[in-house]
DNA sequence: AAAAGTTGCAACCGCATAGAC
DNA sequence: TGTCTATGCGGTTGCAACTTT
């Protein structure tokens, strides 16, 4: 959309009529005090002709002397701003492609908002055009209660950093070269996404000195980003309006399966999350109440800029970066090479394998707060596997309690009381993560699949009724998930072949299931009371995993214990 | 049909930072 | 070392277009 309404007015002050700048009326602004007033506002097409005529002449840079010697009657700031937005040559006009969409997302994924760095693999295209549609993006996925990513976006962050481990630190410096060739948004994406989504459970989040991955988490995660309801004052028809918009936005006829899934989640989240039992604003009963989920903030504008705001409170934390994995070119000296991304995982396991003293546990697991999200997620829990290995080795001998023990311990309590202040002490699902992980393999093994009806386990305590769902997703007819599938039972997501093959579950699956297990720790453990079953390698968990693998199924139903 | 509300985008501002001088 | 300039970024604003009431 153009806002060049005043095409007439030029807004340019002729080089022979010094002394007389012209002055949008409808915009006037500009410095009144001393000298020169500077136009504000749209630009004219014949400010953009005479900027394009003398970065011909000049070259770019040196913006500020575009004003002297041009005769436009705009800062150098808002010369380069146009410049580099609208009339630098090769720029790529128009909407977003769907690699491009793709590519935008998954940058994110890594590097938050670096728009600039993002706009670098975007040939083309603007920070500022990459930032505006992210931030639309968060706003129709946010009123559409999507997740921010698609759970793909997370399992590759996922992979590759695990590859990390073995592939050196370098792996994920070419993680986007291969992703305008990520063709693998499947199923995965309607069942996580919509479990995601609507589940909404973020119950705890890490709160830890080092603020990195845990202010990730807390605006990430812990924002409707990621846990995201439809403000129930929202209009039914118009989140649906909305909705229809989102796919569309995905909406491309030869497209991989992300524009098919997301075409389809709404309506799968409608069924998966009525399989669960959940309550989400789609729920045509008015009197139904939505509690706001966890991590959203009320009137947070900041949510709505999808920029997570740092200024804005969100449980405490202070001034935080984005839920990036932004892992900037400075201040990676303890990672290593300053280009690579910070080797999460390598460090993590060469914490694990020579384990910090006690006491140390948090000062020695400072994630890098140049990373994103994922990596944040992933170090974090495999750092706090490591802490707690390391705690409970220890426990067995002492019963005294480490300084790790006591940020465990106020990290969960915090988390026990956002469950309370959101008056949602049951969370909607019904497994935990640490279970589901546990069970990846297994299950898998067993011959679990989507073609047949999971084992019906007993969940005691499971307040979820299963429910079938009738058609999860079909796709040019050639992947049809059953409809016998029993969402009580995500495990049998999980240990489905399409679910190994899409994740990766089982080669990491050791892995992540201590680092789950370790997330759900037993302080946590001992308010609250698993309430799936199946063999989970730590059973009294809850919580944490379901959120930070906030794109993967994890299902998890916790109730207080008296 | 009109008013009110919403959306998407261009553009701006303030601040931080890097590099040149 | 300090200053200046360019650049990057988060946040915000204004407005036309669009949608809803």
């Amino acid at each position: 959309m153009s806002h060049m309404t005043n095409e007439s007015e030029d807004g340019v002050l002729s080089k022979d009529q010094p002394g007389s700048p012209y002055i949008d009326e409808g915009n006037s602004g500009g410095s009144p005090g001393g000298g020169v007033i500077l136009k504000k506002g749209p630009w004219t097409s014949a400010e953009d002709a005479i900027l394009v005529e003398y970065v011909k002449k000049h070259g770019e840079g040196n913006w500020n002397a575009v004003q002297k010697h041009s005769g436009l009657f705009r800062c150098g700031k808002s010369c380069r701003l146009r410049w580099a937005n609208h009339l630098r040559p090769n720029l790529k006009k128009g909407a977003f492609t769907a690699d491009e969409e793709r590519l935008i997302i998954e940058l994110h994924a890594k590097m938050g908002n670096k728009w600039a760095r993002m706009a670098a693999h975007l040939p083309g295209r603007t920070d500022n055009e990459i930032k505006n549609y992210w931030n639309t993006r968060i706003k129709r996925r946010q009123r559409a209660g999507l997740p921010l990513y698609p759970p793909e976006v997370c399992l590759q962050a996922l992979q590759e950093g695990q590859s990390q481990n073995t592939g050196g630190i370098n792996g994920r410096d070419n993680g986007h070269h291969d992703l305008l060739q990520t063709n693998s948004y499947e199923i995965a994406d309607v069942i996580f996404d919509g479990l995601n989504n609507k589940q909404g459970v973020l119950p705890c989040v890490l709160e830890l000195p080092d603020i990195s991955a845990s202010s990730m988490l807390m605006k990430g995660l812990g924002s409707s980003q990621y846990c995201s309801f439809v403000p129930p004052t929202m209009h039914r028809q118009k989140r649906l309006r909305e909705s229809e918009a989102l796919f569309s936005g995905y909406d491309d006829s030869g497209r991989n399966g992300l524009a098919t899934f997301d075409q389809i989640q709404d309506d799968t989240y409608d069924k998966i999350a009525r399989s669960f039992g959940l309550s989400f604003p789609y729920d045509p009963d008015p009197t139904t109440k939505n509690p706001l989920p966890f991590g959203e903030i009320q009137g947070g504008h900041s949510l709505l800029n999808g920029n997570f705001s740092a200024s804005k409170p969100t449980f405490g934390a202070e001034k935080l970066e984005l839920p990036s994995l932004q892992y900037p070119e400075t201040d990676l000296g303890s990672w290593g090479r300053s280009s690579s991304p910070p080797p999460l995982l390598e460090s993590v396991d060469a914490f694990i394998q020579s384990p910090p003293p006690t006491g140390t546990v948090q000062s020695e697991c400072v994630s890098p707060r140049s990373s994103g999200l994922l990596d944040a997620l992933l170090h974090q829990a495999k750092t706090m596997s490591s802490a707690k290995n390391h705690s409970s080795d220890k426990s067995s001998n002492s019963s005294t309690v480490t300084p790790g023990d006591l940020a465990d311990s106020s990290t969960l309590n915090l988390c026990e009381t956002e469950w309370e202040d959101y008056g949602e002490p049951i969370s909607p699902l019904g497994h935990s993560a640490s279970s589901i992980f546990s069970e990846c393999t297994p299950i898998s093994a067993s011959g679990s699949s989507l073609d047949e009806h999971p084992p019906v386990e007993t969940f005691p305590e499971c307040n979820v009724k299963p429910e079938p769902v009738d058609q999860v997703w079909t796709s040019d007819g050639e992947k049809e998930i059953s409809t016998q599938l029993d969402f009580s039972r995500p495990d049998a997501l999980l240990g489905s072949d399409w679910f190994e093959q899409s994740t990766g579950c089982v080669k990491d699956q050791a892995i992540m299931t201590d680092a789950i297990a370790s997330l759900l720790g037993d302080d946590f453990g001992n308010n609250y009371k698993l309430m799936g079953s199946g063999p989970s390698t730590s059973s009294q968990g809850w919580g944490f995993g379901s959120c930070a693998w906030n794109n993967m199924p994890a299902v998890c139903q916790m109730s207080e214990l008296p």
